[in-house]
DNA sequence: TATAGCTACGCAAACCTTTGCGTAAACCCG
DNA sequence: CGGGTTTACGCAAAGGTTTGCGTAGCTATA
């Protein structure tokens, strides 16, 4: 509410100068000057009166926000807290504040929710949701807005993104497993309208390739969305088919979660029978049953690269796209094991 | 951006009516009639320029952001996602947003960030971050705020909230430890400055009373905060005391899962010889090791109870406070089995 | 002593909307 | 046909800020 609040007319009034005048002085803009017994008077009238910019009229003037929409595909995955956490500080350091939305993997509603946030004049917008060929990205682009894509990236080029080295991860998780001994390796693949998902599964077979290992289409399935019931549903896919298969990657940690439940309810076990690898090493990784082997990528450190990303793009009249790449890292746990004999 | 936004203006000068009647056409309040010819012109003009408000001016003019402050304790904590989906799903039907923000358990950023949602003329504030004798939410009341607590509440009245039945909620996870033969039942408790830590050890008190059995000040041992490294920590405490026990009860599940690491530390074996109860149901509590048994609250809903609060506070002009308390419910899992002999 | 140049501040437009009030024209009724 | 009511719309203020421009008084220079 706080109905009232003083206005710069209000304490111009008690100072007895102009609001032009306190309102310069409050800003402290160079090229204009005031004398200093001004100046401090004005000040502590200021503060006397509690004076505070009014946000709306201040927008109003300067056609600015200073709110960035933040759009989450689910923000249920234990990835995007530590990310939106990293975007929110960062962005409050410099006066913007974050207003956030789920789509849940919802691509009406993702495209309802970027209406509201047009519509609401966000001055820039955070995107985790991006499809390869998002055309509401390339729609968001083209009406001028500042955005940067977090965690995916689309093919088209032009757009700052902060993402992963997903072959570089993927790379290190298959290496990991073949230097167990596996042999006969499966992957559960994300959706590949998702660059991730995308990314992993041609990194997969890359990997594969470079460890000398044969890639059996058999023994891969696609996920329509990183979910861990598509990724139970891949797994006992695979396990239906009846190969032998000694291990898994799987393209995240919730695909991951999901090969879990695949691989108890076909009385098999991990990591004794089969090992499983996940993607992001989300919070809480480490408590599963096993405690899940994945590779790491620096959450927290994605949000503020993202954050930055966009408060450089919002001080430059013609932004240039910034693309970072970040490093992942394997973390081992108990989800791996060496490859049984006789597979 | 949207840089060049059609305004009133413009679609009144293409119809050649005044901009008033556009305001009045587009927002068709009663009292106020204008041909239908004329209404007609102005929607087709409008659609056709793509007029939308100008959210600054409208602000401006009925002085409402139609933004909603979200203070939250700790984002990371995988309990408040679906809490702030609820919440922000709701408050969208009706044209509000959520403006969300993470303390991090720290009361100063608490105030830092408060002091900016008023700053933003937020119309009001959903917390989730209320200490039992919480000035700040005294002072935000004080100023005519709209606010309503979630999960945690105050001890002074007024305030609108949406909580859980701890008492019940306790008291059923007691009530199975008992059934399953255990008579030393620990509690590690949370913080006591905050309404739910409170509450429930002054539950497990009662709860342990009502089955008969003694509860033994050596099995009970306080946490600073809801982190797991406070758990542990706790646990770790109760254990180095050497008195016999064959269960305990966490005060949420972050806490559980430190448990679970000083049991695991102790060399002792979750459920064989300790079983351990949550609260919360949180996330994934079922793919821990072991899974969890806790008691279940239930998130989402509570989320939208909560924005339901806010928007009934935002219609009425004296704001009649809702305390709505949820029915929590025990949910079975692994980590709680029945009590060894011999203890 | 003019003239130019500062200094220190005021004026008013502009941003875009909502809304109370005013006012023509059209209508109704007796 | 004259008076009053209704219909349909315009006018302008108000909301609070920023900012280009104007200007009165003063100082320094020629």
């Amino acid at each position: 509410m706080a109905r009232g609040r003083a206005t710069l007319k209000d304490v111009a009034e008690r100072v007895g100068v102009h609001l032009s005048t306190v309102s310069r002085v409050l800003n402290a803009k160079p090229g204009y000057v005031v004398s200093e017994e001004v100046a401090e008077k004005i000040r502590t009238a200021a503060r006397e009166l509690g004076y505070k910019t009014n946000p709306f009229a201040y927008s109003l003037r300067v056609n600015r926000s200073f709110t960035i929409g933040v759009l989450i595909p689910d923000l249920t995955n234990p990835v995007f807290p530590p990310i939106i956490r990293g975007i929110e500080r960062t962005l409050a350091k410099k006066g913007y504040i974050a207003i956030l939305a789920d789509s849940d993997n919802d691509p009406a509603e993702e495209e309802r929710i970027l209406e509201r946030l047009k519509a609401r004049q966000t001055d820039g917008l955070i995107l985790a949701t991006a499809h390869r060929a998002d055309e509401l990205v390339a729609d968001c682009l083209e009406e001028g807005y500042r955005v940067v894509l977090i965690n995916r990236s689309v093919e088209a080029a032009g757009v700052s993104s902060i993402t992963n080295d997903d072959h570089f991860g993927i790379a290190q998780a298959v290496r990991h497993l073949a230097s167990l001994g596996h042999r006969q390796i499966a992957h559960v693949a994300g959706p590949q309208a998702i660059s991730t998902g995308y990314q992993r599964y041609l990194a997969f077979r890359e990997a594969m390739q470079a460890e000398g290992l044969a890639v059996d289409d058999n023994l891969i399935a696609f996920c329509d969305a990183f979910a861990e019931k598509e990724g139970r549903r891949a797994m006992a896919q695979i396990l239906a088919r009846s190969r032998p298969l000694s291990a898994v990657v799987a393209a995240n940690d919730l695909l991951a979660l999901g090969c879990y439940d695949a691989i108890e309810a076909a009385g098999r076990r991990c990591p004794e029978e089969i090992s499983v690898t996940g993607y992001n090493d989300m919070p809480f990784a480490d408590k599963f049953k096993p405690p899940l082997t994945t590779v790491h990528i620096p959450l927290f450190e994605m949000g503020i690269e993202a954050a930055e990303a966009m408060l450089a793009l919002l001080d430059t009249e013609n932004p240039e796209p910034r693309q970072v790449r970040l490093r992942p890292e394997l973390v081992v746990r108990g989800s791996t094991a060496r490859a049984p004999a006789g597979i």
